[in-house]
DNA sequence: CGGCCATTTGATAGTCATCAACTACCGTGG
DNA sequence: CCACGGTAGTTGATGACTATCAAATGGCCG
């Protein structure tokens, strides 16, 4: 067992040029190896702090992050998650301040990367084609949830996240187990996609009693993929025109009754 | 008169390299100098379209443009309006493809630069550090905006986007007339703010009513700046908890009573 | 002048925030 | 080990905010 990395670590965009990883002797010339310092936190710790200067980055070897960013004025929102593998800190265009906080969610552990050497990386044609693409993700994701939060209703915004978490894990777990464990709170849900607490938790029950998923407390699982699937999809968010007599496909309507309440 | 280039030429990230600017002969080296093509544009017509691939940029030399994102799904947004000065399709991250269209707000002029001349410019650290400059100015737009329509009231995005317009006007034409012509429609606005085309026109109805503004169609003259500001600013988004008798404050609450429907 | 589109304005109701209990969970300390 | 307190989460009642539907008005271009 060569690698002694945490199985995430090999989704790692550092993972390459890791000394800590065994592929690395192969890929890596051996100048750039990196042998990151190891820091653990516990659940709350601010990782990076916005508007200090970005000097570290700290890839998530175990545990999980969210973003905070918070506008000029005051206003505090949550902009993402961070699973095993992600770098926290990253800033895109070279940014020398953070742009937005990382905090753990669960106590975890992270490398310590200094800018420097991320600076050094980036000369490799190699390396930095994989950092780019890793920001552009970044960058994609946080455009998709604009969208999301601009143009769609609760239960699309929520089914959406479900979705992603889920997919986040499949890419790291290998096979979907389809049973996620929810590291942020509630608040955070809300937060990440402009609702309510109150309502990311009525949804989350109004889910479970059709049979979507199975949810207590932070223990969730899928039973109903292509449902909740077809929740997200739904354009016009779930839109209820007053229901002719004899309305074509209103007998379908897949489970995005979601979107009209408790059954009558 | 050396400089031939519209007034906003000045804010161009090009601008030190523009062959067609005096100034370029001073500060450019002579290789580096661009002698852009010009490009005549009609209202509708795009400019860049999502998607497609990034070979060249324009920026934009006199009218209007907004940015476009469709979602994977379909969804589509306003992310962005552009002003003389601002480069359409300039992706960050080096991404390969144009990651929302331009769409030109009205008659207007832009030139179009290669992305090879771009990525040469790049090698200047000087050009670089504007370049990455002008990328994180729009990512943290965007974020702004991320938190706008994910946490604030429909009164104080409006607000936020008047203010924003004409602070980015005053940038370009020197004093701040106050006075705004909206290149776009209430649709795009009503987009960008994650509103309807009909709340758009109500509040700003509702704002020239409190005399915040004056507006005629698209001709618009802000009025009360610092209320507007007021608006904006409004942590908690203008929440009214009953008022108690001897509420505190009651009897100042500037000009927010605009969050609170028509005066009863 | 007529048609078309953008905008305004009104009426209505859906969605979701807000306020308020209540319950479940978790770690702590007796 | 169990009682306890505090936090996180659930559920209900209510209504504000804003979407939706509908119609009228105004401006612009052919």
């Amino acid at each position: 067992m060569p690698d002694q990395g945490a199985p995430a670590c090999s989704l790692c965009l550092f993972h390459p040029v890791c000394g800590a990883a065994a592929t690395a002797a192969a890929t890596a010339p051996a100048g750039t190896r990196l042998r990151p310092e190891r820091l653990s936190l516990r659940a709350g710790d601010y990782v990076v702090r916005q508007g200090r200067p970005a000097l570290t980055v700290y890839p998530l070897r175990t545990g999980s992050a969210k973003q905070v960013y918070e506008s000029p004025l005051g206003w505090r929102q949550v902009t993402g998650f961070s699973l095993p593998g992600d770098v926290l800190g990253l800033e895109p265009h070279e940014a020398p301040q953070h742009g937005a906080a990382a905090i753990a969610l669960q106590d975890s552990e992270v490398c310590a990367v200094p800018v420097e050497s991320l600076r050094e990386l980036m000369a490799a044609p190699a390396f930095r084609i994989a950092a780019l693409a890793v920001m552009r993700r970044n960058a994609e994701r946080e455009r998709v949830l604009l969208v999301a939060v601009g143009s769609m209703k609760a239960p699309q915004r929520l089914a959406m996240l479900l979705l992603d978490l889920a997919g986040e894990q499949a890419r790291r777990h290998g096979r979907q187990d389809s049973t996620l464990t929810l590291a942020m709170s509630r608040a955070d849900i809300a937060s990440l996609l402009g609702l309510t607490l109150e309502t990311v938790s009525r949804l989350l029950s109004r889910f479970a009693s059709v049979g979507l998923i199975a949810v207590r407390q932070r223990r969730l699982r899928i039973i109903d993929s292509a449902g909740l699937a077809s929740i997200y999809a739904d354009l016009d968010g779930g839109a209820q025109r007053p229901a002719r007599e004899g309305d074509p496909g209103a007998e379908f309507a897949p489970a995005m009754a979601m979107c009209r309440g408790p059954a009558s």
